[in-house]
Formats: C-alpha cells, structure tokens, sequence
RNA sequence: CGCGGGAUGGAGCAGUCUGGUAGCUCGUUGGGCUCAUAACCCAAAGGUCGUUGGUUCAAAUCCAGCUCCCGCAA
C-alpha cells in the first residue's frame, strides 16, 4: 500500500516528535505553522521549530497569519488526512472536514480534562498524579472532537513542565504511530467526550506566575514545578521581581507566611501557610539563573532576612 | 532607534558617585586537627576589571563608540 499523504500542522518544539514520525512513516505533503515571529529584544525574525524540521526535509511549507481566511492552499494540496499538534490557531471547519479521513489532534493530557493551550502546566500546579496524551479527532470546539486512543504516564514527583514536555511528546509520537494504521483503514475506536467532566487549561497568564505564600506549601511547589523551566514563578523582593526556579517544602508549625524564617548554606526559608519554603535556584532581577548557594556567596546575609516579599 | 538591569580569578559579589597597592564569600590544590566529616584551622595557585579609543602624572573608577548576557513590552 501506498504512503498516506499528511498535511502536518504545528509549531512548538513539542510537535515536533510527531512531524518526525509521520516524516518517517507516511508522505508529509506540507506543513502549516504559524508565521516567524519577532523574538527577544532585538526583534530578530525567527521560525518555528517545526519550520525548521519541515525545510530540512524540504517539505513545503505554509505560514497563514490568519487561517481562518486564509486557508485556500490546503484546499489545494491533495491528501488524505490533517495531523495537528500544537498548532496554535482554530483551524476552519472547512479544512477539518476536507480530507477523506479527516483530521485528528495529538493533546498533551487526558481529554476531557485539561482542553486548551496549556495542558501540562496546568496538571502540574494542580498537583495531578497522573497525566497523558491523547489522540482525537478534531471538530469545531477547542479539543472537544471524539477520542480514537490515550495513554497514560504517571507524574513524578522531580517531574516539571520541562520533562513532561519531552516525555510526552515523544509518548504522543508513539502513541499516533500505533494507532495510525487503524485510522487509515478506518477501524479506529471513536469515543464521545464527557462534557461533565471536561476542564479548561488556558494559556499561563502574567498573573499566573505570581507566586503566593498564603497557601499551602505543597501548592507552591506544585506552582513551580508547572512553571518551570518557562515561564517561572515570581515574587516581588523589595520591588524588584525574583524568579523562583526551584524550591523544597518542609513543613512546620507557627510559621509566618511572607517572612524569610531561615537561611541554610544552600536555600532561602520562605515562611507558608504550613511550613518553611526553602528557595534552592532562582533568577534575581537582571541577574542569570543561580543556585542560592552562589546568591549567597555574594550578598549580605542580614539583608535577606528582612526581605519584603510581595 | 520601545523601557530597564548587567559584564571584576572557576562561581556569586563589593569597589565606580569622590581616579592613587585587586577586596569579600565560596570553589580548587597542598598541609593540619578529628574515630570521622560536606565541620574547623593554616597555606598556595588563579584576574590584560567585556572590547576599542579619549582625558590624566595615574583609569575597574571619568568621557565616547562597539560587543555580549538578562528581564519587561511587543
């Protein structure tokens, strides 16, 4: 049997497992991701990660910075089915229902839970124990179309956002290369979501990454676990903004939240609503990420201990 | 020409305003103490102070240009 043509469309790093694979196992005729964009502070145009695997293979590709109107060449590109993951705009009905097996999504998380930009973060800060990819198709909703497979991986406690990130790309990757031959010969499973069960990871806003100590300790280090390695969590010492990289919880009694209560050789004791948050890497204000054992080597340690934490 | 922070031995910093011997906390190496140690004591190595030019008897420090790093904003 012939190679099935894909249209492959995505754009992060993440996606970029799946690209690989379907490279490999089927004819990749072009692929959409979202148009280079102005980067850093020096506005450099840059392409995606995507991109730069699909021009390696010299595979077409296409960069609309609006798909809703502007999806004509995909209309144009004879295939047999649309692959997305991470693409990063709401793909039109149109294209969706245009090739003959349709289109299907690879998701970092276990549908219904968690649709929309930011599945990972967001089951790390809530602390889940497990989580996984899944493969579905794709309808007008935000990753609402019906389930064809999952798998599950369990959350490691030294896990954050960066190892799930590899972890499950890679896991999506797999999973849609065992399930593609079913979906090419139409065999598929094709399971309803459950809309009661269904929740919403929206993409990390600026106030999201604020962290507060009036909560538990465990919530913290699950805030910055789901934050690290980007965007990181911050607090504001002494109004200038520190990012928290990482941290260990100890718990105690009487502690005061918001207060430094502790200064070990290699941590900053942050008190919390039930014990003592020791900071062990953080990124101060203009500075490089460091271990606060290197923090402390350079600053008055009085200092610290009568830090205003906002 | 969007806004701001930064560059000083291997790491993190002070010193710059007010020019005049290269300093602190660590790390590394060697030695000592100890049942033992990541603890303590002693000693040593290691820096053209981001780069180029200017001012000066004298520049890490003052002036001008350039490079690189970081955050915000897009």
């Amino acid at each position: 049997m012939n190679k099935p043509k894909v249209i492959f469309m995505g754009t992060p790093t993440f996606s970029v497992p799946v690209l690989e694979m379907l490279i490999e196992n089927t004819e990749v005729v072009l692929v959409v991701t979202q148009p280079d964009k102005e980067v850093g502070r020096h506005h450099i145009l840059s392409p995606s990660p995507v991109k730069e695997v699909a021009l390696a293979h010299n595979i077409p590709v296409f960069q609309p910075e609006k798909i809703k109107n502007d999806y004509e060449l995909i209309l144009k590109t004879p295939c047999d089915l649309i692959v997305t993951c991470a693409y990063g705009q709401i793909v039109p009905e149109k294209v969706l229902e245009y090739p003959p097996l349709k289109a299907i999504n690879v998701h970092a998380s276990l549908l219904p839970k968690y649709r929309g930009g930011a599945p990972i973060h967001w089951c790390l800060i809530n602390g889940d124990e497990k989580t996984g990819v899944t493969i579905m198709y794709m309808d007008k909703g935000m990753d609402t179309g019906d389930i064809i497979s999952f798998q599950e991986l369990t959350i490691l406690p030294e896990d954050n956002t960066g190892t799930l990130f590899t972890k499950l790309s890679v896991l999506g990757a797999n999973l849609l290369k065992e399930t593609l031959p079913s979906i090419i010969n139409k065999t598929n499973e094709r399971l309803k979501q459950d809309e009661s069960l269904a929740t919403m990871a929206p993409i990390i806003k600026r106030e999201d990454e604020h962290l507060s100590f009036l909560t538990n300790g465990q919530a913290i280090i699950n805030k910055i676990r789901g934050l690290n390695p980007f965007p990181l969590a911050n607090i504001l010492v002494n109004q200038e903004e520190f990012k928290i990289v990482e941290a260990n919880f100890i718990k105690k009694e009487n502690t005061i939240p918001n207060k430094v209560m502790d200064i070990k050789k290699d941590g900053i004791g942050i008190g919390c609503q039930d014990g003592i948050i020791y900071l062990t890497k953080i990124k101060p204000f203009g500075k490089k990420i460091m271990t606060v054992k290197d923090y402390l080597n350079g600053i008055n340690k009085e200092k610290i201990k009568n830090w205003e934490i906002i």
